[in-house]
Order: C-alpha cells, then structure tokens, then sequence
DNA sequence: AATATAGTGTGTATTTTTTACACTATTAAA
DNA sequence: TTTAATAGTGTAAAAAATACACACTATATT
C-alpha cells in the first residue's frame, strides 16, 4: 500500500564553454547498454531528497548540492515491467570540484561521462524530456535564480558569468551591457584578486554576497 | 512492484473580484472531517493526468480543462498508514461554468466550497503547501501564461482582465498603464461588442487572438 | 625585439519601457 | 434630472535596455 517509485537526478555543470550534463551507462535491464540519467529506487523509509542526495553522491562524489525538483514522470508505458512513477529532479554542481571524482559507485551502471548538452544521445525511458524539462526550467528562472553561481567556483571572472548566461539563453550577449546589467544588481562584489595562470590578461574575481540576493528575492 | 500513488487538483477560480480556491470535506481516514484539495488514488492502468481530470471532473462536472502539473510530495510521514506520493496538479476553471455543477460526486467526501485563497483553514496532509506552490506558480508565470484566459469568459472586459492580474500578483495596477501595456502584447482582439445587464456604462469586450498568443511562446 | 593572440575594460547616444497622474463619457436607477 | 457607478483616455518624466568601437594588458612564439 505504500508509494514505490524512483528519482531520477539531471546532473549538470558548465566546462570548456558550454553546459553539460552527466549520464551513466546502464548495466542492467531494462535499456541494459543505453545511457540514461542516473536514477533509482527510494527506499520505503527515505526522504526523496535524501535518495537524490545519495544517488548524485553516488555520481559526483560531492554531498550538499544545489536541487531542483522539475517533475514526476509517470507514463504508463514507461517502463516493460509497467509503470514505475519517477520524480525528476536537477542538481547543478561546480566543474572543478567534481572532475576527478566523477564515477558510478554503484554496479548498475558501467561508466558515467560528461556529455554537452547539445550532443545527447537518445536516452534511455523519457530521460531526453527530463533533460528537455531541466534546460527549460534554468532558462525560465535564469533572471531570479542563483543557478548560475551553483555552476561557479566561489570567486569567478564575469566573462565566466556571461559565458553561463549566454549557454542558457542560447544566445550571446553584449559584454557591456552584461556587465553593467549586472552591476546594477547590486549583489556582485568586486574583489581585490585576479584570476592566475592565464596566457593573457588577468581577469578581476567576482564574489555573490548572499545577503543581498536573498534579500532580493525574499 | 508497480508504482502506487495518489494525485490531487488545486482547482481554482475567479469570483467575487478575488481567487477561490475548491475544498471538499473529507468523510474518510485518515483526516476525516478535514477541509482537503480533491484528490484519489491513481488506478493501476491510468495516465496520471486522466486520473486528474476524472477527479476535476467528479468535483466540477467539467471536462476539458487547464491542467499544469504543481510538484511531487512524498514525504515519508504524509499519510500516517505510511508514505504515499502524491502529484499535485493546478487547474484553472470559469466561475460561470462550474457554479451550478460544483459538488463531490463521490462517497468519500461530504461536501465542496468555494473558499477564498486568503481565506483557507489548515487543510489536510500537506495541502497548504500545495495552494502555496500553485499560487507562486501562477505569479511567476503570468506575464507569459494563458492562464489569466482560463479564469475569464470567451468574451472579457479588460477590467475583469486586470483584476486576475491585481489578485494573482497581489497588488493592485494602475488603469492606463494596464490597458497601454495589454495593448502592446498584441493578442487581444477589440469586439464591437458590449457587456450587458449592468446598471452603469457597458464595456467593452475582448478576445484572444491564440494564434498570436501561440505565436509569441513558440 | 617584434609580432600575434586572446581576453579585459570602459562611455555614450538612442530607443524602449515603465511609471505617475486626473478628468470626461456613458448608463441605469432613484 | 440627479446620482451613482464604472468605462475610457494621453502625456510627460524617469528608468532600463540596447547598440556600438576601441585601447589596454599579458603572454607565447618567432
């Protein structure tokens, strides 16, 4: 009599330019072979945040990430053995943070690898549509949202917020008018730090004051 | 192994110069006697959104309606018997439609109400919660959002346009600056038409263009 | 030392959008 | 015919968004 159901988790972050997103291959009936969201079953006693927690740990190797819940899917059809509802939601996590950890601890998947968000195979179930349903909900929200700096190391250069900005909207922006958009905000602090390592001119380092962005969406 | 859950209808309606919001009184454990959104169980063999609309359907007498899904909630302690999912689905229906055909079809409730979304008693499970994110969405959303068009007749005057607007966003607006800005969306069609049965000047009545509306969010 | 490369950083003019604001017109009922 | 209720209308000022071009800095390569 009780809910049996999965959750489903679209892992992204943004590298090398562009958003990606991380599938894992399956190792198990069905779509055994195919790529897919990482997802799974909750147990009977667990909160579905926690089984997203764990599943994305699973994943990336990184506890404490920024989720969003989009929608719970459950077609009839949707899985051979009947339906199988699933809630799907969308973890956004910092490049840097998981590129060496990122690996399926678990033995239902084979290997789990960063794909760009353009250049997705068909999935396994309807996990092209959850992709679909997380880009759209991050475009939507983009102008009241904190996605984007869940995608950024804590001090980050603003042509990094630009390039995030554009490869949501899909569009690209004047650098100018980006910048002064977002200084007039007010929530972005201009630090005394550049960016190193680079073969080129060192860019100033951002930082969000958290207060003030909550303040502002309160 | 199949999944098992329930699904429950905010439905919601302009009235009164104000949004109302559809109770029913429930006469079944658990929360008997409680004030609920209408809502049941999902059969074995049923698309999630039939069941809502046979729901809506039992509640309102109306088929056909705007359906947005809300969110997944499936918290482990939400039905004492144990964790039951639920998914919670907004619809927007016309006060004139439904007036004469609200009442619970079914033996599990006792009675259904109109209430006033400001106006709402601790309800059952967590259906507060689900008013909430359905109001929320509905703020977010409006400025490119059909709904509005689903609270109203065919035929509307642009006062009774700017009053869902007033009381979904909470605030009121100014006249001029209301029908200056509708004006410039460019999808309401002026009909030589006029209201009738009022006791003062009679006003105009507008349409929808859907095509330019369609046209505008493709 | 010269050159190529790549990204940073800045100002102004134009257009568009938003805001603030008050009176006349029409109708039905008393 | 007066009263009460709501419909309907314009303009000016402010704010925000957009379009647009060039010089600067650091590094790597030759």
């Amino acid at each position: 009599m009780l809910s049996f159901f999965t959750v489903d988790c679209l892992i992204l972050t943004f590298h090398e330019g562009q958003l990606k997103v991380l599938l894992t291959e399956r190792n198990e009936y069905p779509y055994k072979d195919w790529w897919a969201i990482p997802g799974y079953f909750v147990d009977k006693e667990e909160e579905m945040e926690e089984a997203v927690k764990r599943i994305s740990y699973e994943n990336t190797g990184l506890k404490d990430i920024y989720l969003e819940q989009l929608a719970a899917l459950a077609g009839v059809k949707r899985h051979p053995e009947g339906r199988i509802l699933t809630v799907a939601y969308m973890a956004l996590v910092r490049y840097e943070e998981v590129k060496n950890k990122v690996k399926p601890i678990t033995n239902y998947m084979r290997q789990a690898k960063w794909f760009g968000v353009n250049d997705v195979p068909e999935l396994a179930f309807d996990h092209n549509e959850i992709l679909r349903l997380g880009l759209k909900k991050l475009k939507t929200n983009l102008s009241f949202s904190f996605a984007p700096f869940e995608l950024l190391p804590e001090k980050f250069t603003l042509t990094q917020l630009q390039q995030i900005y554009e490869s949501i909207l899909g569009e690209s922006l004047d650098k100018r008018n980006f910048r002064k958009k977002m200084g007039n905000l007010g929530y972005l602090k201009e630090l005394d730090e550049y960016q190193t390592g680079v073969s080129y001119r060192a860019a100033r380092l951002y930082k969000v004051d958290k207060r003030k962005f909550a303040k502002l969406f309160a």
